[in-house]
DNA sequence: ATGGGTACTGGCAATATGAACAGTGTTATT
DNA sequence: AATAACACTGTTCATATTGCCAGTACCCAT
């Protein structure tokens, strides 16, 4: 259906769904301008038309700020791919990975989360997430201390509670029958931070 | 918080969802007036000015469409209500309750919920239910035995598992702090059924 | 080499829109 | 009886915003 895009379209494109997703209102071409560097109303008006006839936007003729973002669903709900059972070595986004697609909406979590993590194992049951369990982790290679991170230790992936001291780092379980993980802060790779929890008691 | 809207007002409130959910843009006060019916802009103007003083909506000053709905998501679709403090003697679903709504993609969950309930109190702490978690309820007036329910014993609403007996039925807290509850059957009303969980840790 | 798409600068006119001001009438509260 | 909040009509003015025209320049496929 819809065309490519060029990059700069694209980025105009995602100027857009930001201004959504920031104030509610589409911008206006002055705005686009302004944001994109450009000295002319105009480039933002070719590069508005330019995303119509491609079929990613519907411009309302004559109304201020009348642009509607058509196909993707980008304010209703964006699907989250689902990382299960992670491979030794294999990069947590690998599409191998990829279980199924579920639809999050934007705003359920107050941080947009990236991808979604089946919790496998009990080790942070006292935190209240539960084997099975599906955590939204927002990507992110640096962390808080005390912020609940997605870690990986010489290619292993745990969800842990982070506890950052002067030179190393220590991973919390949630779970009396685990012992804290001292690592040092080299070896430490964070692969996101927790920002949600989903729970179906009737899945399988 | 946000006081209580009139009812013009909330019919204004409306109009301007609707508009978002159609176009994807907020309406000009001419639009609304002439939505409602009004002979002059300026009767919008007064109810614009209304709604940002109680808190719903954001104006932009000097801004063509300047309207941003706050708090809750714009587009509202599959939003489900989040019933938060349910007084004695209200219905659970009493429109009153209802602090805000969230989008709730269908399929989330296996079983569709028809409404969120803010968990108070840690009594299912063991069950990895926290407080201030959301969890999406299902209504309805049955359960079986096993099932984490919310229920109602004298005017006041609590989730607890259910076991059931033969004349009697037991509500189970998750939480060694807390004891059993041993209702008969007559004196049971059941609200609904867990039928999945939320939690959000950024959320205030 | 020619035409089309992309990627802009710059400017101007028409209109869309918000803001402010001056009123009228009703209802609820003190 | 007075005050405030509500719910409007009607008008004017400033400015926010779109739409369009005229150019320049680059790249790519015919």
């Amino acid at each position: 259906m819809s065309s490519k895009l060029t990059e700069r379209q694209q980025q105009v494109l995602d100027c857009i769904r930001e201004c959504l997703a920031d104030t509610g209102m589409a911008p206006t071409r002055a705005e686009i301008a302004d944001i994109m560097g450009f000295q002319s109303k105009n480039a933002a008006s070719d590069h508005l038309r330019a995303l119509e006839r491609k079929g990613y936007i519907k411009l309302h003729s004559d109304r201020s700020r009348g642009i509607q973002l058509l196909d993707n669903a980008y304010w209703s709900e964006e699907e989250l791919p689902i990382v299960g059972k992670v491979a030794a070595g294999v990069p947590i986004e690998a599409i191998e990975n990829v279980e199924r697609t579920v639809p999050v909406p934007q705003g359920l979590f107050k941080q947009r989360p990236t991808y979604l993590l089946k919790v496998q194992g009990d080790s942070m049951i006292d935190a209240g997430i539960f084997d099975g369990d599906l955590i939204a982790v927002r990507k992110s290679n640096v962390a808080r201390n005390g912020e609940i991170v997605v870690a990986r230790i010489d290619e292993e992936v745990t969800v842990k509670t982070l506890k950052l001291n002067k030179s190393s780092a220590t991973l919390l379980p949630a779970n009396e029958a685990y012992e804290p993980i001292k690592v040092p802060a080299d070896q430490l790779v964070i692969e996101g931070i927790f920002v949600g929890l989903i729970r179906d008691p009737n899945s399988y």
